[in-house]
DNA sequence: CGGAATCCTCTTCGATACTG
DNA sequence: CAGTATCGAAGAGGATTCCG
């Protein structure tokens, strides 16, 4: 069982020697959402074989990607987490799915989503660069979906819930609306403009956190 | 022909059913250096077959990543560029760079090495962020090598040579020392304070200009 | 029952030979 | 020089079986 390598010594086919082979990267963003067993895993990468899913665990752990971790609520099974080393694959991701953004347009007949995907994309599209003065609480509400979002310090978190006694700023309106601004393909000014949104709180840190995304200007 | 897909509608996976097969983002990074003939392609990516490189540029034609360019020198003979679409992968190979510079070690035996990928991750690991205040050329000379380095708004560019009438820094030092630095092995300070680099010119705008690359402390 | 190894088929890869 | 054709080897995908 040895690796195949392209035997180049340069920084990126090195890194692509480790994660550049089929479903290692989707791997990474599933753990990369938490914690997983390996039946998660397999259901949520369909057409992946059960041989190679163990395969690849087995190398990216070898690797120090990945390690087994206890899986919170289940006690007995033992799962697979990120190491640090395999979370600082941070920025490829985050590249990746800006690059990939302008790739999806309407969903195939035969294309799986889950939300939990969508939530990986929108921390990866949100620019901390662009998010100075940003720093509070959020609420975004689109059709049945509600998301709790901290910004602090130009990082973005998901949260279960919010702390209580925070102001936060509520953010409802289209989901269709509120992931076009997220993707980059309708200005915030316009979706504010357009009268679909509704602010609760400051509308001024409404209108931030939305231009924290990428500008279709771009 | 049609193309292996992960069906996923997932910006992650619609980026990687693009650019996620083997020898792909090496193709990218060999373009990044510059327009390449297909000969030179196949003589720079040892290992790949020839009809995968074939079989390739026509699917990255296809997506638009690549295009069909004259070659400055020869006349007659066509060879590749990236489009723009093709340069925006930029941040996924500087991500890679980054991440992999970690598993680069000792030369294996068999490793192939070019100097243009160490070009290719120099350019990659400058890190804009870090480079306030540094504009200027600058001539790094390492061994028989000697490179001309712009600096400007936080953009780092290489050079055939220095303009004329320009003020320049220039850094000379043992390449394992300089490589060290910039690879983020051993610090700017350390370097600088080992006595083997020498600097003339501004000393200031020289560590300025080292302490554009990685941290150790990182 | 969840976790993982085994088998078998099909696709892709890699190397060489060949053609316009 | 720029690709196409061919074929053995390796990898991927799916079902089933084994293990605890």
């Amino acid at each position: 069982m040895k690796r195949r390598s392209y035997r180049q010594y340069c920084a990126l086919a090195k890194a692509l020697d480790v994660v550049g082979e089929r479903w290692t990267l989707l791997m990474v963003r599933e753990l990369m959402i938490g914690p997983r067993r390996y039946r998660e895993l397999l259901e949520n990468l369909p057409g992946m074989g059960t041989n190679l899913l163990a395969a690849r665990l087995k190398e990216l752990e070898a690797q120090g990607l990945i390690e087994r971790a206890a899986i919170e609520g289940s006690a007995r099974t033992q799962g697979y987490a990120l190491t640090d080393r395999g979370q600082e694959l941070e920025p490829v991701i985050r590249g990746l799915i800006q690059w990939g953004v302008d790739l999806l347009g309407a969903p195939k007949e035969d294309d799986l989503s889950r939300p939990e995907w969508d939530l990986v994309a929108f921390r990866m599209l949100f620019r901390p660069e662009l998010a100075l003065k940003v720093d509070g609480y959020f609420v975004l509400r689109a059709d049945e979906l509600e998301l709790f979002v901290q910004v602090e310090a130009r990082r973005v978190a998901l949260l279960d819930r919010l702390p209580r006694d925070v102001v936060e700023t509520v953010i409802e309106g289209p989901g269709a609306l509120l992931r076009a601004v997220i993707l980059g393909e309708t200005s915030s000014d316009e979706a504010l403009g357009s009268g679909q949104i509704q602010i609760k709180g400051s509308k001024r840190q409404a209108k931030r956190f939305l231009a924290c995304f990428r500008h279709p200007s771009e």
